[in-house]
DNA sequence: GCAAGAGTGTAGTGACGCTTACAGTTGATG
DNA sequence: CATCAACTGTAAGCGTCACTACACTCTTGC
């Protein structure tokens, strides 16, 4: 599937929110402001809350007893999380992260019951929401098999483009993001993706500079894609 | 999450299924035969119909341009599959093909939908179903990122023990399975899971044969795979 | 009972990418 | 404005595992 239907279709579930319940969940719901590095709930614990991202990005991740990090995901504005808490999860399956100083509203599973229960439409959305997020992590256990690291960097980066890219004044796109966070998006060593940045920094489809990259040629690192990739997904 | 739970609340379903609506369900759904290796539908196909496995295995997989497959769930007799029709999908994310002769209970999207109406509390059933298989997929994901082949192959034959394995005479657990069929599901080639296959005969750890591997020594598989495994994950 | 297709066993080769190691840079904090 | 933590850049070494190749075995159907 498009990611870009993916993004759509998240981001419509907020803007209704937005429009027809947010001043009730205001008044109910926590909202917590939280620096870049500190945790919101980690793995194993109970799942009680649904999160909803007001400002910066969450990251959602499973660590390892080694300390090595997998993302999952990776939340901005407007994006709700751990609405698994709705479903059946008991405890957490993952940690959140802030990657920016965040700001998130904490709305407590029954409010957000509550919700559902007077706006049922409300109900079927979240469920989509669930159900695209898990053919989102099908899409990603096939790239970390079929491709090759390239192929999934430039994936990675296109993605993350369209999810949180800032367009720049000279048509760029920037991508905060840290090296070690794109890493571990992609599956890959922090070393390895600094490599291979580096080649597709010779090829002129990108600049690094400290926490962030820009894109200067979609076009060019779509046909990048192409090429490295073993048996062409869809972009 | 432990496998074991997934497994259980996965079969509750069905047997919920059984008890109460599965002879209306029997009236308004076809059934299907189909022989080994033939395709019950495919990626980009419409998503129309739940199933629900009576008979057999079927294997989910994406498959790519080159042909080479990754296996993402394989289904046995009492489970559904193709669930995502009820929440989103438009189209087919992945394909289904069945591993044994098989039969199969097709439902149209409607039909479901009326059961749902009919047996609010199913609902809840089916979104816990969704959301299981969702953090199926995040531990897959972690463990091809963290884990090296033994581990995966490990945790891979521990878990279809688990859920496809026929207890025999001798107490072994006899596992179904080609070796092809294996390395697609945790993603390795075929000929690496053989050797690893051979090491584990080596340690007594199991016995191959045609189409089938049996388990002789459970604990000493799951030693085995706290040997080899990076960062312990949950078995 | 033979042929064809599907599946298994095994070995050699090479490359991709992880690991280790270290120097240099940026930005926040006091 | 000094210090520290976080982050980037780079390079050598090496192991895992994919790929290639081929012989052999099992099963099914004609």
């Amino acid at each position: 599937m498009d990611r870009r239907l993916w993004y759509i279709k998240n981001a419509a579930l907020f803007s209704w929110l937005e429009e027809e319940e947010l001043q009730d969940l205001a008044l109910r719901s926590e909202m917590t402001s939280c620096q870049r590095h500190t945790r919101l709930f980690f793995a194993e614990e109970p799942s009680d809350n649904i999160y909803l991202v007001k400002e910066g990005r969450i990251k959602l991740l499973r660590a390892n007893a080694e300390g090595r990090e997998m993302i999952l995901d990776i939340l901005g504005p407007g994006e709700i999380f751990g609405e698994l808490a709705l479903v059946d999860e008991e405890f957490r399956s993952h940690s959140a992260e802030a990657i920016d100083d965040a700001l998130v509203c904490i709305i407590k599973r029954k409010d957000f019951e509550g919700i559902l229960q007077r706006h049922p439409e409300m109900t079927l959305k979240v469920l989509k929401l669930i159900g695209l997020r898990r053919r989102e992590l099908e899409m990603r256990l096939e790239e970390l098999v079929f491709q090759p690291l390239a192929g999934r960097l430039a994936l990675g980066l296109l993605w993350q483009a369209q999810r949180h890219g800032v367009t720049e004044a000279n048509g760029g796109i920037r991508i905060p993001l840290t090296q070690t966070d794109l890493a571990n998006l992609i599956g890959a060593s922090r070393e390895a993706v600094a490599e291979q940045l580096k080649a597709m920094r010779n090829l002129g489809l990108l600049k690094t500079s400290y926490r962030s990259i820009r894109l200067t040629d979609l076009e060019g690192m779509k046909k990048f894609f192409a090429r490295v990739s073993i048996g062409n997904a869809s972009i």
